[in-house]
DNA sequence: CCTTGACTTAGAGCGCACTCCAACCCCTAC
DNA sequence: GTAGGGGTTGGAGTGCGCTCTAAGTCAAGG
């Protein structure tokens, strides 16, 4: 997928949730086909029936066999992209989901389970921060070229 | 590899390089068999054998046949687990230290290289946050349990 | 009617970065 | 001398996350 849209999709999740004006969001009762999908999240329509074939997603058909994406789905799958790009394991994104299939009464384990996953992601982040500055330091000495 | 060690190896090429004391640094005619290198670094001996099978390096071996790491591989086999925590891409590595082997001249290509990597980081970095929000505000809102 | 094109499926294939295996060698200690 | 624990090699295997193929279905347009 690599850096392609993934923007105009609303910031994930949040119109129906708590407190948050109730606004008529422009692009309510959407049904997207595979190819709409993939353009909008920059997820390929291969890649969309592979996360299905998972378990990750669950999609309804139209008459004619196809998926019909609306705004549940499509907002799953962009935060399944956002997991990804946190580099979550996709047995990770199975197992959560599966909580969340699992119904209510788990919250806490979803919860552990992303709250476990944020501090990788914040120990990966300081790792990343500091293996750039050593990329950085060679960069910067680059007059003065010592070992390689 | 994951978080082993990779601490105590000197910040990084630097003692012999531009303007800096020449302090003679506590370690060293180091010579370091790999097993040795594998628990400094926490590259595994299997992965050091790998990388020199794909010639991102060049160890000199002892009358047995065994490597033996000096200074200079050490610090080698840490600037590539540097450049590996930043997800450069092997072919990418090599490259860079298909120049390096070319010997001096090509210094610019190796700059934009390396810049061009770095480039790559940042926005890794500040999409990796952007991410990294996203779970933070699901974790936040779990309460409000709204979409899964 | 026939083509075109977007979709469907099960399943195979791929690229990356390791990771491991088997067979062998060499040195040391018992 | 022989067992053990290190090392060596080439090559095969693994796990992940896609990515692609083949063969088929369906609806619209010429």
């Amino acid at each position: 997928m690599s850096s392609t849209a993934l923007a105009p999709v609303a910031v994930e999740t949040s119109p129906p949730c708590g407190p948050a004006p109730v606004e008529a969001a422009p692009g309510e009762d959407v049904a997207l086909s595979i190819a709409e999908v993939a353009e909008r999240t920059g997820v390929t329509a291969h890649t969309l029936r592979y996360y299905e074939r998972i378990g990750l997603l669950s999609v309804p058909r139209d008459e004619a066999g196809h998926r019909v994406y609306t705004q549940a789905e499509l907002a799953r799958v962009v935060f399944i992209s956002r997991l990804r790009l946190t580099a979550m394991p996709i047995r990770d994104i199975q197992a959560y989901f599966r909580l969340v299939a699992a119904g209510p009464g788990n919250e806490d384990q979803r919860l552990a389970l992303l709250e476990r996953h944020r501090d990788q992601v914040k120990a990966r982040l300081t790792e990343l921060e500091s293996a750039l500055a050593v990329v950085e330091f060679k960069i910067a000495t680059y007059g003065g070229n010592c070992l390689p």
